[in-house]
DNA sequence: AGCACGCCGACT
DNA sequence: GTCGGCGTGCTC
């Protein structure tokens, strides 16, 4: 008997062992097989006759039973031609650690799923969500599997539902745990991130997406698939109902609820606070709070309510007075981000000191351009002696911190959430800029509640993001977005596919990106952009990249031109990345 | 991805 | 004369 095992490796094919008479082995069983005289972790994808000569034999199996049934193999070949990456790069890094040893752990297979009458994905957005999600939960005896953005929301669910924890939260033997006793219905409700997305479940299983339309889920990686796209494919294969939430949904998710193949729950309009944008002409530059947002400061302070500031990450930069220049990465051309006593490339990591003097002009008079954390915390406190500021305590009268200070915040637990610039995050050059605005404001309406104020600080504000965050409106909001979306051809209507290359020299990275758009030339139905610096306009970095547009079957298209770039990463000096729907 | 093999520069 | 850089190729 002859078995083929593939590993975590960037390789398309799989190697073959010899299975010795007395082992008793199944296709989605993980085991230990020598590859380079090491013992490696591999999983058996296929069970053959055949000649054993010359073949190495396996180890032996890692657990008794089948760890992936045969339905979720082929989900994962699926995921993986999806993403142009392997096979087993994909279903290994969605398993749990193997024991380290042999060990006695208790384990039941994989329950190989029923198809059931399928039936329709569902994006629940609204007020009522989480509770109607949780209402649903404990009327309901079926086993359900509920995946979130980042450890601490997994952590905040299980705890809540009391479910067994399968991330990286939990201890590698506790995850085996839980894996083998969800299978075997023993844990009716899991939770996690994107390590738990294959978890065997016994039918009828619920499947559930928190935060649908956040980006941690898509995080850089294997398996570098939205585990949005993932779920959707798992409960289409295996008949689950599935559960999107979310506040403010993407546009893929939007649209296909408009064309039908998702059915959409609004739970309604919440008691929604005013949201109101401050004009910061004439004002940004001096001072990071606008009127508006220091009555408003002032008014939940006097009400004994909390208040949180907004700033955008990597905000702040240094500007010559003479000549206007704003200082770059010589490698980059992005603004260097202040950093302490220092500046820093955001891009390549490249640390400066702080120049005394003006590069181009030779001026001395250099000062700060944009607001982060930090300065703001300082003007805050002038401005407001008598308040507690603080960017770490939550309990502060005024926090200051980039959008995710406002995750897992009750509704209604602030009294304002001031966002200092806007404008920062809409002038990211980024088709989804509008998209991020309106998650922030809308989470900040949520975290504020009907009592409090959200005030926006802008040049903008006929903004459709501020517009559709001030009335509640969804679908005003995704009219004008997919439309531009259309008409633009970007995703849901076209994909996209972004290719990298890393080198020493910025020759040898366009070299690279040379030699992998011409193995594209001639596909017909794709658009490929001319290769660009990884990020603004410098030309000395050797961090290049191309973006790819085409249609639905863009991975099918690409995926054998691209292939040999993806094995074999290491050429010229170079490596090659292929990333599939990318979020940035 | 690791790891070995292999061919050109600075050292006890 | 060797030690060691990392470019290229292979792994059942």
């Amino acid at each position: 008997m002859i078995c083929d095992v593939v590993f975590d490796l960037p390789l398309r094919r799989a190697f073959s062992y010899a299975v010795r008479p007395g082992l008793k082995l199944a296709r989605g069983q993980r085991v230990r097989a020598a590859l380079q005289g090491r013992a490696r972790v591999g999983i058996v994808v296929a069970l053959r006759e055949g000649d054993e000569h010359g073949l190495k034999p396996v180890d032996g199996a890692v657990e008794p039973v089948p760890i992936l049934s045969a339905a979720t193999l082929e989900l994962c070949r699926w995921a993986a031609a999806e993403s142009l990456s392997s096979w087993g790069s994909t279903m290994l890094s969605l398993l749990p650690p193997p024991p380290r040893a042999r060990a006695a752990e208790p384990v039941a297979p994989a329950p190989e799923p029923q198809p059931a009458s399928p039936t329709a994905p569902e994006l629940w957005t609204g007020a009522s969500r989480e509770a109607r999600l949780i209402e649903e939960l404990e009327s309901s005896q079926d086993a359900t599997l509920l995946i979130a953005p980042d450890r601490d929301t997994a952590g905040r669910w299980a705890e809540r539902l009391d479910a067994a924890r399968l991330d990286s939260g939990a201890s590698a033997s506790a995850r085996r745990a839980a894996w083998f006793a969800a299978s075997r219905g023993r844990a009716r409700i899991v939770a996690g991130t994107r390590s738990a997305l294959l978890v065997p479940l016994p039918p009828p299983a619920k499947l559930v997406l928190l935060d649908e339309h956040d980006p941690a889920h898509k995080p850089p990686g294997p398996p570098r698939l939205h585990s949005r796209d993932l779920l959707l494919r798992r409960a289409a294969l295996e008949g689950n109902r599935l559960l999107l939430l979310s506040a403010t949904p993407s546009a893929e998710t939007w649209w296909r609820a408009q064309s039908g193949h998702v059915a959409r729950r609004d739970g309604g309009a919440a008691a929604w606070p005013a949201v109101v944008s401050a004009d910061t002409r004439g004002i940004l530059r001096h001072h990071p709070v606008t009127p508006v947002l220091g009555r408003a400061i002032a008014d939940a302070a006097r009400a004994g309510r909390r208040t949180v500031l907004i700033v955008m990450r990597a905000a702040s930069a240094l500007a010559c007075d003479d000549c206007g220049v704003l200082l770059r990465c010589p490698d980059c051309a992005v603004p260097l981000a202040r950093a302490p006593g220092a500046l820093r490339c955001r891009l390549c990591g490249r640390s400066e000191p702080l120049p005394t003097r003006c590069p181009g002009c030779g001026g001395h008079h250099l000062s700060l351009f944009g607001w982060d954390a930090e300065r703001v915390e300082a003007a805050v406190h002038r401005r407001f002696p008598r308040l507690t500021i603080s960017r770490k305590d939550r309990g502060a009268q005024v926090l200051i911190g980039p959008a995710t200070v406002l995750k897992g915040r009750a509704s209604g637990s602030l009294g304002c959430v001031g966002v200092i610039a806007l404008d920062a995050l809409l002038r990211v050059p980024d088709f989804r800029a509008s998209e991020r605005a309106l998650e922030l404001l809308w989470a900040a309406a949520e975290a504020v509640g009907a009592a409090g104020r959200v005030v926006v600080q802008t040049l903008h504000p006929e903004h459709e993001a501020i517009r559709a965050a001030r009335d509640q409106d969804l679908a005003g909001f995704f009219e004008h977005e997919l439309k531009l979306r259309l008409e633009l051809g970007y995703p849901p209507f076209r994909r996209l596919c972004l290719v990298s290359a890393r080198s020493r020299s910025a020759p040898e990275a366009q070299a690279l990106l040379e030699e992998c758009g011409a193995a594209l030339r001639g596909i017909p139905g794709l658009i490929v952009y001319p290769p660009a610096p990884l990020s603004g306009a410098g030309t000395h970095a050797g961090r290049w990249r191309f973006l790819i547009k085409g249609p639905e079957e863009l991975p099918r298209l690409i995926s054998q031109p691209l292939g040999p770039f993806v094995e074999r990463r290491r050429r010229l000096g170079g490596m090659v990345e292929v990333e599939m729907d990318p979020l940035e």
